[in-house]
DNA sequence: TGTTAGCACTCATCAAGTTGGAGTGCTAAT
DNA sequence: ATTAGCACTCCAACTTGATGAGTGCTAACA
């Protein structure tokens, strides 16, 4: 992938952009020749590294904020970086899994937990939606609450539940609410809320006759099941992590951030962008400054991790941090954590 | 109520004092004599104003930020302006009502709608508690999902409904499932989650006699529906509003602030704090400073409603912002929704 | 030919001065 | 009791100069 670039730069070159970047990861400080040279094995004066960070500079590797500032790596610079330079740690495995577990049974607060925990490992913002569930319907019920209420509930194949209080006028007697829940489960079971379409409504009602009402009550619910799934189950930790960094806690641009982080709604447009762009065999995507698809975080890098239950449902795992962000630890963290939220989501989901 | 110190404030000291804080509100700058001169229709020479405000300030109402400056509202300022000097504003009554409910249907967005709502309005952080009810219990279901899970759905007085699925080793046929919900049911009606103690669940256990591992974990689910109810169920928005005020965004005390919001652990003392002190005829409270119950708030003031569904549920909405708020603003606002929201729940949960 | 040393130059940052305005306190005059 | 006037204080904004880090270039070197 795009090898003539990279086919310009010989050995010392690349030594010499790595050792850049990797001290700019930690110190945030645009770093000079002199560093360098020592920083490095390579036993080379200031003078040559200067030569070479000039080339560096003109291959579009490396910028200087302000004349006779240090170097600070470009965008390209990062890309380059994280695709070739950076190495794969293969730390500890993290043990988060245990320590969520424990403390939580609800699938809602196993993503809350996570993105938490996820903040608090690597002090960036994170965010975490649901696995958006090609939910099949598996069982559906309607129960009495008294005279003019029922409770619908619906259970769908990942164990989530939803139930709607739904009001009626003519008040049904147990007979005819079995017989309601009957034709709902047969018509309906397996079926993903896609592929309930008009057709298939329109034959209940049919058949449910004169409590056809009911029926649409209940389709209403589903609906309505389905749009809030898509919608806003998006859970996000950290946010103020974002004014640990100078580089991004300055001007503005930290409060539309953080805004962005309060709202949600440009990061669900973040999640669908991840979702169709999808293609590394990792499951681990990084954009890197304005390769970001939401504007307010052109000066950050965001890394996403999708992960997947079982049967192509999926979700995202974000992590929002300064363009100077540690790759390789974030990295490392989405991997365990993607491989494990199946587990720890299945689990939660019997329990919840 | 402390009488005593404003009967030393003459008219003319009361009217300064007002002048001063509201200019003080508009401008967020230290306000000087010669300002005062002007603002105000009593006509009277800077230097007569420099009088009583040295006055003023002696008797502790405002300060100096330092030598020459300006005066700026004291706490004991702000205190006396909100006990005496404010208006009572009754503006157009604002119909927040329905633009909330039209929009959502479950109790949870309604109270994020109003949270959102209401910091768009005041340009000031929000959030808002759900009502924490003295939940009785109305009706309990279980029903089969499939061989090894049973669905127990649990609604309360006030229609809200909490699930969870069980996993069960033995497999239960229908009969005894239909047995086991009359049981349930008759035992357990009406009961608060309160009052279900040990008495209780023992005597239900025997009853129950083989089947009493499902009867417990109908309790672990009936418990953590209590516990979540009391635990977090916290709504914040316009966090990002508390850096539009450059008193509170400098320092560190904006990133405090910040993740206090976030977490909400902090803000349920708060909110705890106040379900206690409550007295104010109004239900309105207001901390100004170090009034508030929060250390990190010390610089905000915090102005709080409680709100009240029929039956003594209570719920909080609470406003922080720097302490120059426009307190009339907020607490019309406060007072309207207050008014409102049992409405909207009422009709919310009916529809959930 | 690649590497290095040296030098002139640029720019950010900091401390120390400088100024002007806003505001006060006090006193003397009204 | 009120006001005008004056000296004083302090902040904020600006200038200034020194410092240091860093660069680019050139000439010398191996």
């Amino acid at each position: 992938m795009g090898d003539k670039n990279e086919q310009l730069l010989d050995e010392r070159k690349v030594k010499i952009l790595d050792a850049i970047i990797r001290n700019y990861l930690e110190t945030g400080e645009p770093v000079g020749s002199r560093t360098i040279s020592k920083y490095t094995d390579l036993n080379l004066s200031s003078a040559t590294i200067r030569n070479e960070m000039a080339d560096l500079e003109e291959l579009g590797y490396i910028v200087q904020p302000h004349t006779s500032a240090g170097r600070i790596p470009s965008d390209k610079g990062y890309r380059f970086y994280v695709d070739h330079l950076m190495k794969e740690k293969d730390r500890e495995v993290t043990e988060m899994k245990e320590f969520v577990i424990e403390k939580t049974q609800k699938m809602e607060q196993v993503l809350k937990q996570v993105a938490k925990l996820l903040a608090a490992n690597t002090n960036y913002a994170t965010m975490i939606t649901a696995p958006s569930f090609r939910n099949k319907v598996k069982f559906i019920q309607l129960s009495h609450i008294d005279e003019r209420q029922i409770l619908a509930v619906v259970v769908m194949n990942s164990n989530i539940v939803k139930n709607h209080v739904i009001s009626v006028n003519e008040s049904l007697d147990s007979e005819t609410l079995l017989k309601l829940n009957i034709l709902l489960n047969t018509a309906l079971n397996g079926l993903s809320l896609q592929e309930i379409n008009l057709g298939t409504i329109a034959r209940l009602k049919e058949q449910a006759g004169i409590h056809s009402q009911v029926v649409s009550d209940v389709m209403d619910a589903l609906a309505q099941a389905l749009s809030e799934n898509e919608d806003l189950q998006i859970y996000t930790s950290g946010a103020t992590n974002i004014l640990k960094y100078p580089e991004l806690s300055g001007s503005e641009s930290a409060t539309n951030l953080l805004s962005a982080f309060e709202e949600k709604e440009e990061l669900m447009s973040l999640v669908n962008e991840v979702l169709n762009d999808e293609e590394s065999e990792t499951g681990i995507q990084i954009y890197i400054g304005d390769e970001t698809p939401i504007r307010t975080m052109k000066d950050c890098s965001v890394v996403t991790a999708t992960y997947e239950l079982g049967d192509g449902v999926k979700g995202t795992i974000g992590i929002i941090g300064p363009k100077r962000m540690d790759y390789e630890n974030v990295m490392d963290n989405l991997k365990t954590l993607r491989s494990q939220l199946d587990g720890m989501l299945n689990k939660a989901e019997g329990d919840s």
